[in-house]
DNA sequence: GCCGAATGTGAACGATGTCAACATAGGACT
DNA sequence: AGTCCTATGTTGACATCGTTCACATTCGGC
């Protein structure tokens, strides 16, 4: 549904396209997307674009920075209805990354994986920032230490790296091969890490 | 050097289109790896790739079994230095397998990240199992149980979801905001998992 | 109502992955 | 040795892609 619009100007193209390619990549993978495409399904011309992103890999910037909105969005939810006891909190922590980086697999993979973070984009490094920021506190308040301590930087960099590697093995279907009653799920995975 | 051929045959084109697609994405990073310049560096026109490889993925899909290889090679070279205690066999294989990935990065994202694997590639796929198996094995030793269990699948998948999200993390520069000096290596991180 | 800035258009360029038609080499069989 | 089949390589073409340039339209402030 191209939805033709009356206006020479769109309103909101930047949105709009984020929108689009948003859907294309659910539909047809990263790789599948075009510039040309996004376009022509926002309605516009392939050159419109350049009027608000510098270029291909600006726009997938924006995307990757709305997913990171989400994730940090999905991590308060999860924080708000989770138990007081710090551990149950850290990993509430986890399955909500988890089931986020398992529901949006390619807007995730965009989020990671596609070489260096865009660093153009201020909005994708904040909100980067702020995940790790949810992770330290978590694991700070695990730990009974300070933030800043290079224990709790450690542990925090030990949990996102498991759920990450976790998230990314499932999503390239690394884990295919098991039986499939036997790929073990998150909380299992998890449990390794934050018990002995 | 595109090493201008004599023959009209060139020998041994399926390996020299993989060393020679290996050596580009070391200078210039996947996303800049063109199937036209491998064909050319290799002395060779783009349509000859196509007498070996389906296409460009087929082709990438060589490289990454060869990665897979080189990582076996070196997972046997680890457990061959290391000690006889199960634990920290366990732990070399860990260290052997952040080195590779550090070490030969757009190779290792080749491996990884891009999406599925190429299950058409027979090799690429037994050679990545067999990376896993080397895995269970460990953990299988270090648990004490048979390499089949329950525990032991879910251990090795938590000990390779450790070491694959910390080594993306740290190629995608997602750690680079921490203070240099305390950026965590991969042995204090695989700490927290082994001990506990 | 005028005018500059913001936003959108269309045509064009060079590069890319892929394919079809053709050329050549090399080995098997006589 | 000569013949033919097959594997391998080449040339030229096509559609598509990201990107740019010159131009058109609209909007907001004066």
């Amino acid at each position: 549904m191209p939805a033709p619009r009356a206006n020479y100007h769109h309103g909101d193209l930047p949105n709009a396209l984020v929108r689009t390619a948003l859907r294309l990549i659910g539909r047809g993978g990263i790789a599948a997307l075009s510039l040309r495409e996004v376009a022509k399904r926002a309605g516009v011309s392939a050159s419109a674009v350049y009027r608000h992103y510098a270029d291909k890999e600006a726009l997938l910037a924006a995307v990757a920075a709305e997913g990171f909105g989400r994730l940090n969005a999905a991590f308060v939810a999860a924080l708000a209805a989770a138990p007081r006891q710090p551990r149950a909190r850290l990993v509430a922590l986890g399955q909500a990354y988890a089931a986020f980086a398992l529901g949006h697999p390619e807007q995730y993979r965009l989020m990671f994986g596609n070489g260096r973070t865009d660093s153009r984009d201020e909005r994708l490094v904040a909100e980067a920032r702020q995940s790790f920021r949810h992770l330290e506190e978590a694991v700070a308040a695990t730990l009974g230490r300070a933030a800043d301590e290079p224990a709790v930087i450690a542990g925090a960099v030990a949990a996102w790296s498991l759920v990450h590697g976790y998230a990314m093995l499932r999503l390239d279907g690394r884990l295919d091969d098991l039986p499939p009653d036997r790929v073990p799920d998150i909380s299992r995975v998890l449990d390794r890490l934050v018990t002995g």
